[in-house]
DNA sequence: AGTAATTTTCAGAAACTTTTGAAAGTTTAG
DNA sequence: CTAAACTTTCAAAAGTTTCTGAAAATTACT
């Protein structure tokens, strides 16, 4: 495989990856773009070489700014901005996961809060959903402690000790 | 809160955390009207229930039942298909990450691969794409280790030991 | 075999998401 | 202040996913 098939299936596959993790396919592209530069790049350059219109570049960087996964960068003495993304995978993966949770869990935290003040009632049915609410309840609880945790550990520690814990 | 409204809060609540998770909004709320359920239900009740199509409810079925978290029953003398869902939620969750897993984190691995066979060559842009495809590489497949062992470990560990060694 | 109950399929409709590109807005330098 | 450089916005178009409902297929009973 030449370098720049590699280059552009890395690109693909990393959108790929990118639309079933919340983020979508252009934005996914972009950061692998970013990943696999050695220099940051300018909102011109990005539309080029993904082939996207100047809106959805822009959207796109301003999206990944806001996952806290691509910076912009001011030059001095010149006007355009450039982009850059965080390459340590170790860093993306702890700030997606920090992301996913203040969207996906805490709603669901918040319903099953809300969840807990029916009043108790008879029958199978009303014991059932307290039940099952419960459980994911509290499993909810536990694995939202495992992310702050999991974001303080560092990378190290993490591939080091924890897989030989669990042999 | 009324155990009714508690109830569609929950059932709604599940069906956007799902759409989160590649189990789309339907999928995710069958499920959570069958984790509440003490019996296992028929298609037409949970047509009736969530007011959708039958050819919907058919579709979502068979899917939840390909990701292995809700599994059909049936009672001798009866014709209908009875349908009722995993509740031990830490093994809904292992097999959802199972999935999550062969879908797309395989697919990325599988293409990280063939990117090493891309010739040496010189140039920052080659070095850059080096480290960077090799990071991630060394990354993925200690995620895919991980989700090995989580599977195997049990609840109990997991919540118990687990989280008091990352203290 | 015939019939009724039930499940599956699938083409088109509806809903939702993403992308475009042109226009409006902002910033900076002279 | 003006103009050029650059960024942002937004309405409409394109693309994608999900859902419907009726027809086809399957099953199982008599």
């Amino acid at each position: 495989m030449e370098f720049e098939e590699g280059r552009e299936k890395f690109i693909q596959a990393w959108g790929t990856l990118g639309s079933s993790w919340g983020i979508n396919r252009t934005m996914a592209q972009i950061q692998a773009l970013l990943l696999i530069s050695p220099e940051s790049m300018t909102t011109e350059s990005i539309m080029e070489e993904l082939n996207i219109s100047r809106g959805n570049a822009n959207m796109s960087l301003r999206a990944l700014m806001d996952w806290g996964v691509v910076f912009k960068e001011n030059r001095p003495g010149e006007r355009k901005d450039y982009f850059y993304a965080e390459k340590d995978i170790w860093k993306v993966a702890v700030q997606v996961t920090r992301e996913r949770r203040r969207r996906e869990l805490e709603p669901l935290i918040r319903v099953l809060g809300q969840v807990e003040s029916v009043p108790q009632e008879d029958g199978e049915e009303y014991q059932e959903f307290k039940k099952v609410t419960e459980d994911i309840s509290k499993f909810a609880d536990k694995v939202d402690g495992l992310f702050d945790k999991l974001a303080k550990a560092d990378e190290h520690w993490f591939v080091g000790n924890f897989l030989k814990l669990l042999r």
